[in-house]
DNA sequence: TTCAACCCTTAATCTACCTTAAGACTATTT
DNA sequence: AAATAGTCTTAAGGTAGATTAAGGGTTGAA
């Protein structure tokens, strides 16, 4: 199956794995079809999974009191999403996780991972240095909320992420950037 | 010594280090004070330790265009700071991180911490759980500036540090909540 | 014990961004 | 093919929070 052999190469770039490792990985993932709009999680669910996102895209946001969705982060090919918090507290979630386009993936129960880590040290290795690239992220991100205009925080979206502002409406741009599209429209008309 | 004492039990929340890998932790660790307003990293300097706060305070936060400060997070007594992108990727850090207490800490260099992970296993899944549990508190604060109104992220701030508050200038306090001290002013009049 | 360096507060003015509303355009569903 | 739902833009009016400025309080170094 060659969603599969993407997420061991995808390994490559941390530890490889050998034979022994990639078994033990592949006999545990699931593979799922996710169509657009679809959830994978809802608030109030415990998440139970660490997703690899094979093709697609995922947004994941939180809704406040009024209503209204913040995107805190997309996940496209190639890349990992879940809810930490909830994963690991076995807590309530406070986000979604919802794909905005048909999307292919392959999941990780939390007692999978839990087998890997205690039997293929790898395993903690690897995906420490996924979550601190993730953190990493994160990070730069909270640093340039507080610290830049609106303008540029759309500029460094461009530049960061020059596909996505192809694959996404021009709502999801804004909830990311933090504005309200209507200004980010302004902001568009501005610029040019 | 008493200070590494500290640090041993604190991997008690995780997994606890047998006699064997403390020894390899405590033999690695340097211990150092630190005045107030002295810094343990600055902006355009590689970072180069894993810093475990054994007591005092410690802010890490970032300088925009016009000179003013953001902090991103405290670290006090029995916390850990560092700043991952420049100790992993080796490049400039865009990050200060200063006493803002006389403090006491251990530090671990990036080799000593790769000695770690490689020949004490362990160290790999306590400290990926260490990590795990700041990229929550990033994500927490990154939704709750998003969807919050200062008044409400203040709130929520004494909730969750009850000490800091009486420990920090309110200087301190405006630049994590990402407003400016006059503002802080008039939210706290107007409470109460 | 005085001077400098912070720190806190209040108040007036200003601005980045929000809210509401309305019209045109484009997908998706039936 | 029509209907419905989502999307983008523009524009008027509104608000959370910034800026500037000024006075008073506290700390700490010389």
């Amino acid at each position: 199956m060659s969603a599969i052999k993407n997420l061991v190469s995808h390994f490559d770039r941390y530890l490889s794995l050998d034979d022994n490792e990639s078994q033990a990985l592949t006999t545990r993932l699931t593979e799922r079809k996710i169509k657009r709009k679809q959830y994978i999680l809802q608030e109030g669910d415990i998440c139970k999974y660490f997703t690899y996102v094979v093709e697609g895209c995922f947004k994941m946001y939180g809704v406040d009191k009024s209503g209204t969705e913040h995107n805190l982060l997309f996940a496209v090919e190639d890349d990992w999403i879940t809810d930490l918090d909830s994963l690991h507290k076995e807590r309530p979630s406070k986000l979604f996780i919802e794909a905005i386009e048909p999307s292919t993936i392959l999941q990780l129960s939390k007692g999978d991972l839990w087998y890997l880590y205690t039997n293929h040290p790898k395993f903690n290795r690897n995906f420490r240095v996924i979550i601190e690239d993730k953190y990493i992220e994160l990070q730069n991100r909270l640093l340039q909320t507080f610290s830049t205009t609106a303008y540029e925080r759309y500029e460094s979206f461009l530049e960061q992420y020059p596909n996505l502002s192809n694959r996404l409406p021009n709502t999801q741009i804004a909830s990311y950037l933090g504005i309200t599209p209507e200004f980010l429209s302004k902001i568009r008309s501005e610029s040019r």
